[in-house]
DNA sequence: GCCAACGTTGGC
DNA sequence: GCCAACGTTGGC
């Protein structure tokens, strides 16, 4: 069976690498996408898809570490919720608009991959993530720059 | 805080 | 369906 992987986007300051460490059993909820190439996205993952885990809007950009699926898509309850800052009125139990995934921590990389080492890594020039001016909070990562980046992670 | 690069909204 | 106005993202 053939495995997508992704890249994941997270503010830390709303949700971080370490929040999930510390989450029972070190799962945690990706819910509250309101993109919707993000959200198709979230819909095409299937159980044990691999993710990276990245820090966005923060001092240091970069990737954190590494999760796995272990939810496939199902519709985002806070998209139902009118107390939830993610509220969204036209979706609906019937027809829910939004969808979320369950993410359980793989491990944490032993040090970030900032935003600036993956731009100096040629293999990596054409990643969704360096393209200008993207903003997907979820997107899919090639085999070839998985296996790059994770050998940049086990490098000190 | 700035601002470029988007995505979304809504009038027409 | 067009497109201007507006809101958001996210690096710097």
């Amino acid at each position: 069976m053939i495995n997508q992987y992704w890249l994941l986007k997270s503010e830390p300051q709303t949700y971080s690498i370490d929040d999930l460490v510390q989450a029972p059993q070190q799962i945690g909820h990706w819910e509250g996408v309101r993109n919707y190439q993000a959200r198709n996205f979230l819909r095409d993952m299937r159980l044990n898809d691999l993710a990276f885990f990245y820090h966005s809007s923060c001092k240091t950009p970069g990737i954190v570490g590494i999760v796995k699926i272990v939810r496939a898509g199902y519709p985002d309850i806070t998209a139902l919720d009118p107390a939830s800052q993610y509220f969204d009125p036209k979706s609906s139990v019937q027809n829910p608009r939004w969808y979320q995934v369950d993410v359980q921590l793989v491990k944490k990389l032993q040090r970030i991959i900032t935003l600036g080492e993956l731009r100096q890594h040629p293999p990596l020039e054409n990643m969704l993530l360096l393209r200008q001016g993207n903003r997907l909070s979820v997107m899919p990562v090639s085999l070839n720059e998985w296996n790059v980046i994770n050998s940049l992670s086990l490098q000190p």
